[in-house]
DNA sequence: CCGCTACGGATACAGAGTATCAAAAAGCGG
DNA sequence: CCGCTTTTTGATACTCTGTATCCGTAGCGG
């Protein structure tokens, strides 16, 4: 029943991915790995960091945020309000929808600009390297909710400002 | 020759879209708004500092920045290193072709991802609001420059990493 | 020219992330 | 299982961008 009861299979992913790039198996990225395989949306360093017992200390926190990154298990997405957040990166190029409502996100797999962006900046004489893109909108969830809500309360202006 | 002597169209036109605001017409605005009309890419905040008097305080400079991109004059741009920057922002929708080589920025007119992006979203459900691109390759000088250089010298690896 | 307000600059503060460093833990060879 | 070397850790201090506060000052309408 100690840290290892929980293990998750995604954070034994993640601790092999650390291994694999030959970082130690040490208790404070057992439970960074199994912290992060919580997570269900996107997190800030800080936001994770709370979740966490507070003997694990920021720098660590940053620190294996920083090569998880670079080892592609996540990826930081900016958000409208322009904060950072990192989440689970598939490996793919792929783009994110985030929920201005509930906040959620969601992968948007494959990527279907590749060949508009191509030609287009090709016209600028560009040569492209990549790109980086976030969508904004409401989720399926938000939308029902709102409808159901515009149901029973006519009268309230649920798609005003 | 004093401040008034150098006043370029531009940061009349910033001055002008200030005025129109409720904003007063200040020395310090007037010595930010020609110092923005002078630049020729993207800027930071604290690059755009540097540029100014003494005298002009930090909270200023953040100050205007801010009232700027809140009247669509400038708008903030990330870039790949994930610092912010600034620049003159065309009133209409369009997105920044950014050279990773030589750090200019031009504006790609008219958005030519919308329709793509409205048929991918709607297989999530979801209801579009908004979106951030921002691509990113080399530009039409830099792979000039590059092409002679190769030229000149067959053996250095311009393309290597 | 006056007086009301918005404004400006100094300063302190806040939040995210990084550098430093001594102490502790990992992994390895034996 | 043990010691040795190397990596890692957490505390702390620091940096960097941006914001809040506060009082003196300067715009500008009258």
């Amino acid at each position: 029943m100690t840290v290892a009861g929980a293990t998750s299979p995604l954070a034994k992913d993640i601790l092999q991915v650390l291994k694999g790039r030959g970082y130690r198996n040490t208790l404070p990225r057992r439970t960074l790995a199994l912290a992060i395989a919580k997570q269900k949306t996107h997190f800030t360093a800080e936001g994770l960091r709370r979740q966490l017992p507070p003997h694990v200390g920021r720098a660590t926190v940053y620190r294996v945020l920083k090569i998880l990154v670079e080892a592609d298990v996540l990826c930081r997405v900016m958000l409208e309000d322009d904060e950072l957040h990192y989440q689970l990166s598939h490996q793919d190029h792929h783009h994110h929808l985030h929920c201005v409502e509930c906040g959620q996100s969601q992968d948007m797999m494959g990527c279907f600009i590749e060949d508009a962006l191509a030609s287009a900046t090709a016209l600028h004489g560009f040569q492209l390297s990549g790109h980086r893109l976030e969508v904004y909108g409401r989720c399926r969830n938000c939308l029902q909710a709102a409808a159901a809500k515009a149901r029973s309360h006519r009268d309230d202006s649920v798609y005003a400002r």
